[in-house]
DNA sequence: GTCTATAGACTGATAGAC
DNA sequence: GTCTATCAGTCTATAGAC
């Protein structure tokens, strides 16, 4: 019983790292196997085949990232101004201990061939939907309020605050090169950038 | 020889979207085959293998977008200011007729074992390093210029330039469900996103 | 629960006729 | 250049002993 669920967690987590960076069609048994140190057939014997420990993997990620993420985002207690602040935050914390993170979500969503079916199988329609958010009201009576509703939209605002937070994680490797940073180099910029993005949307919104 | 040009173009054009949807290792060189109307052993023939047919059209791909982004990032011509809005419109324009181009390029770096090497393979180190390019070099001028340097470095504006312009493009699907919008709409928020882009870096330099 | 052995299906690549 | 046929290798999945 002990050994049971090392077993099959030591699957998972070898199984997490192998589908983040191979993707599900390049992922191999065998490698996930031999990386949790156990044989072929245990694979199959705790998950029974690659696409439901591939789906089993997804899901409880994509869980842990809605409980990090639901919870303030619907608080009505906080101010927009602090929603800001902590997603942006919530996000890069996040992001920094799962680095493959984005692309196994965003790669496995274009592979597949019904992205709709995808999402509503890891995503709830009504609790993730960002536009019933107290998060996105609190973006929109803040424009309306602020007259910038001629010029932006939440949903501008709310696609550049991800595009700030996750491109970076996302594109580290390319944009390590490009820039000619080393892995140190980067990790900083990343940290003084998460200072930065949030007053940027803070004065793209004429906030404080 | 005709009929020689015509093959050889089907059979890449089929490789483009099949590779960009599934990526290298879900590809199928029967699909790349049947979706252009040829035989598998056709692949073959003119390709040698799928490795390298891959190559072949990943090399042509950055190719085609080094030859719209180079020359006018390193013009000593164009001020800052038009550097900043053409870079914008050029990703832009670029990326809607490649919808599928940044997960390519990203999924397979990410694939990748040894990304350094994948890069070098495509890029050209000295061009294509954006921290020698002229926008580069006017940028940190005028961060010295503005006394913005004890907040902001190039660095962190080019990071957040491209992810403005590439991320919406990265993730649309998951961006349309996640806000609920369809095609049409979201293809309007992005050509609106556009204009925004240009004056929230602008803004973020106190330029203008 | 864990192992070895192997079935069964698929895929990239080649040979050879036309 | 294009086709059919087929090989050789790889991979998921299962059967069965322990």
């Amino acid at each position: 019983m002990e050994k049971e669920l090392m077993t099959e967690e030591r699957i998972k987590r070898s199984a997490r790292n192998v589908f983040s960076r191979k993707g599900f069609a390049g992922a191999r048994i065998s490698e996930i196997a031999n990386s949790a140190g156990v044989k072929n057939a245990m694979v199959h014997y705790y998950f029974r085949s690659k696409q439901s420990l591939f789906d089993t993997i997804m899901k409880e990620t994509v869980m842990k990232l809605r409980s990090i993420i639901n919870p303030f985002i619907n608080d009505e207690q906080t101010s927009l101004e602090e929603k800001i602040d902590l997603t942006i935050e919530k996000i890069h914390i996040f992001l920094l201990d799962n680095q493959d993170l984005p692309m196994f979500i965003l790669n496995e969503l274009q592979t597949n061939t019904n992205p709709e079916n995808f999402i509503s199988l890891y995503f709830n329609p009504m609790e993730d939907n960002i536009s019933n958010s107290i998060f996105f009201k609190q973006m929109e009576t803040h424009i309306k309020e602020q007259k910038l509703d001629n010029v932006i939209s939440a949903n501008h605002v709310f696609i550049n605050l991800f595009a700030m937070s996750v491109f970076p994680h996302l594109s580290s490797k390319l944009l390590m090169n490009l820039l000619e940073l080393d892995e140190q180099e980067y990790h900083l910029l990343i940290m003084e950038g998460q200072k930065l993005e949030s007053l940027w949307i803070k004065k793209i919104l004429n906030l404080e």
